[in-house]
DNA sequence: CGGCACGTTGAAGGGCTTCAAGCTCTGTGG
DNA sequence: CCACAGAGCTTGAAGCCCTTCAACGTGCCG
């Protein structure tokens, strides 16, 4: 059991703060708990709260008109969800959905702003974390104007090994998430059954392996040379 | 001729700030003037400069590695190029490219750290800046994750409007700046031909009226209903 | 054990890309 | 001032990737 304290120094938005400033922020926190599937907030909500995610994963999802829901972004451990919104005074731009059984702190608005107000190495921190999200989102623009389904799958793959990927033997490295064909449908702007197709083939020329939920790669430098287009 | 000075009280970045800050900054400034085509600065450069653009129209493009290039914002008067890279230390993360002729005030990283280091308000207004654009990102993101080309054109072109219309009457609209079939393609990720193709279907119906990197929009009320998707 | 969410697979079709050819306009140099 | 090269644009044809719809299989969990 962590205390909120501990929490705190992990991530590194908070780490570098001096002690008196930590101490008097982990002092008016407090923790949530949010079960599989639950929702967090809800696009449009106006932002009373951020969130630092200590346990679990969470997803920021927006709904198109059409019903289409599209994945903005995926949270883990000590990254915070909604920071920007909260220090602007803005809605949530997407409905915050946990994808296991997670664990957060709440950071209400007031103590950040006094953060901003009086610790300029804070407001870097928040700045290099929005940078970080804004070439992110640029990346990912320039693949779904430029690339193929499958190098978007491939790469996305890819880039969950490097979160949550586990060690398996043989240079296999196993997902440690729970995630659908649709999660990955909507993380790449395709629908389930491309995602279902494009998985068999892979699984046909043995660079996964896929049961319910659960993916295995088995061979993930084949899955580089997807991603980079590469002849097989 | 505006004096570096008025140009930095027309953006919001540097508004708000104390006379002082504002006299020591304009102090250290210079101008620079770019034309129409030239490049400001390479993907992949040290990021040296900022730069507030003071007239004309400068593009951010990303490379490829299949030679395709990707439109990742356009930045016209009053707006600032390049800031966050040099404010972390970063590389640019494209190559800045000037569509018009353009006058520039160049930004070199010291006062601006100075700047983050002693004004909250500056920084305040730097994650405001930040947000926006990963808001504008995101949106294209779903985009291109859910919709088809027309709609996705068709919001581009109501977009530049609102940037660079100019009244034509009737309820037309003109855009006053040099769009060729290929810019538009690159800015929604798809082919100038299909580009074509679709301009031609609007000309037929009376929507726009288009000419060599130049066009007009004549009902927008109907592209707006192209790119909501509606029935006309 | 039955319902339901998840997943697979097939078939049809359409939107978009790609390749190709030719056209129109612009600007430039002789 | 004209010719011509080249950039920008249009249009057609072919085809593929992907979506959509549909039916069915599978396994988890109450």
């Amino acid at each position: 059991m962590t205390t909120i304290r501990e929490a705190l120094l992990a991530c590194a938005l908070f780490a570098d703060l001096p002690d008196a400033a930590l101490d008097a922020l982990s002092g008016s926190l407090r923790w949530q708990h949010v079960e599989r599937g639950e929702v967090l907030f809800n696009q449009g909500d106006e932002a009373a709260f951020a969130y630092l995610v200590t346990a679990g994963r969470l997803r920021l999802v927006q709904h198109t008109l059409e019903g289409k829901d599209v994945t903005m972004a995926t949270f883990t451990s000590t990254e915070v969800i909604g920071l920007i919104v909260v220090l602007l005074g803005e809605q949530y731009p997407g409905t915050a959905e946990a994808l296991d059984n997670a664990e957060l702190i709440v950071l209400p608005a007031p103590p950040l702003w006094g953060l901003l107000n009086t610790h300029p190495a804070f407001s870097l921190k928040v700045i290099h974390m929005l940078a970080d999200r804004l070439h992110e989102a640029h990346n990912r623009i320039r693949e779904l104007s430029a690339e193929r389904v499958q190098r978007r799958v491939a790469r996305s793959l890819l880039r969950l090994v490097e979160k949550v990927g586990v060690a398996e033997g043989h240079g296999a490295v196993r997902l440690d998430i729970r995630l659908s064909r649709q999660d990955l449908a909507q993380m790449n702007g395709t629908t389930l059954e491309t995602i279902s197709r494009t998985l068999s083939a892979w699984e046909d020329d043995g660079i996964v392996e896929s049961a319910r939920e659960q993916i295995v790669i088995l061979r993930p430098h084949a899955l580089v040379r997807v991603a980079d287009d590469l002849p097989m």
